[in-house]
DNA sequence: CTTGGATTACTAAGCGCTTAGTCAGTTCAG
DNA sequence: CTGAACTGACTAAGCGCTTAGTAATCCAAG
């Protein structure tokens, strides 16, 4: 017995299947310039077999793109509020946040710069989570700044950087490169401190 | 008489509008979600028309490419090296970078993200330069740690957050947010000096 | 200044091919 | 034996790019 009407164990393997090779060649070609064949070859199926689990390419990019923003939606808001002091709540924020990007550079550079090939309604849901991850950035650094922690001039210019130099480690890190994702993390948790002015 | 045997005036000014017009769309629909008909019409022209001025649709990315490249590297060199002091050699660098990439966050977003739509042989000619850019910030942050005028534990990762949050502007910037480019120029600043540990 | 052949800039039409998506029919697990 | 999973063969639409030809411009020679 299923526990789900719309799912058995073989289906969920294969629509996993898809999602990963989905995954993989709109991070290489981009969604564009990745065909149905490609990815449906990519996870060993015929073409047609794509449409069996999914009502659209497009479809399949919004679902790989909600749950990329979903998880590091969570990610944040775990974090961030996983600690009343906002040094180490940064520490830690920074930290998971560049270590989610590095390791996670295929599917983030996906779910972060493929927005444009989605539907407006599609977008715009999106852009509401991007919106909430945002936040959760700048009313961290706010917090510190009431507690004195921090010394910041410009809350909202600090959080837009700290927010920017974890998102663009989707777009440079590579896995053959000399830094692991936790040596980025370690050097970023350093960087982050000094924009907040709280390193010492 | 024309000064070249290969241009007119207005083979120049056709030229020109077409380009713009590939910057326009490649940025708003990626490369590949662009058409050879979308950018000859945004041009006034018929589709053929772009065959007269350019060897293919890659051709003209690859143009687009490597001009807005060689600007932003002589850019880049002209400023690092336009003062003695690092400081404010890196004040005057990450100024001019950051209101190029706000200002210019239209061209900039094709010219950064757009590199894996180009042939092998043109996108390891951009690697190059993309390297000399790298190298710019790199030796900068050198020479003011080697100066002691700056403060930094890992002048490597330093560089490497420098040019990440100058890039990315042209991912998140728009014109009709709160900030101008010299706003976020200004603030860039301000982050930068304490990320090399310069602020005082 | 006029004229007419050469040159340049451009277009209408469409070729060969690829695309996302469909559907009737087959396979296979439970 | 049934229904879900999957495929082969297909279509309509759209792609990059080419070709053959036209309109506009240029620049001697008369």
């Amino acid at each position: 017995m299923t526990t789900d009407a719309s799912s058995s164990a073989r289906a969920d393997a294969t629509r996993a299947r898809l999602f990963e090779a989905a995954v993989r060649a709109f991070a290489e070609k981009g969604f564009h310039g990745t065909t149905t064949r490609d990815i449906a070859t990519a996870a060993g199926m015929s073409p047609a077999a794509l449409y069996v689990h999914h009502r659209s390419k497009e479809e399949l990019l919004y679902l790989i793109t909600r749950t990329g923003h979903e998880g590091t939606l969570r990610l944040v808001r775990e974090t961030a509020a996983s600690c009343d002091d906002p040094a180490e709540a940064l520490r830690r924020l920074v930290r998971e946040f560049a270590v989610h990007h590095a390791r996670g550079n295929v599917r983030a550079r996906v779910v972060n710069y493929e927005l444009a090939a989605l539907s407006p309604e599609h977008l715009a849901e999106i852009r509401e989570l991007r919106r909430a991850v945002s936040r959760e950035f700048r009313s961290l650094v706010e917090r510190g700044a009431a507690a004195g922690v921090f010394d910041v001039p410009d809350p909202r210019a600090a959080a837009t950087a700290l927010l920017s130099l974890g998102v663009d480690i989707a777009r440079w890190y590579r896995e053959d490169g000399d830094w692991s994702p936790e040596d980025v993390a370690d050097r970023y948790v350093r960087v982050a401190l000094r924009i907040v002015g709280a390193d010492g």
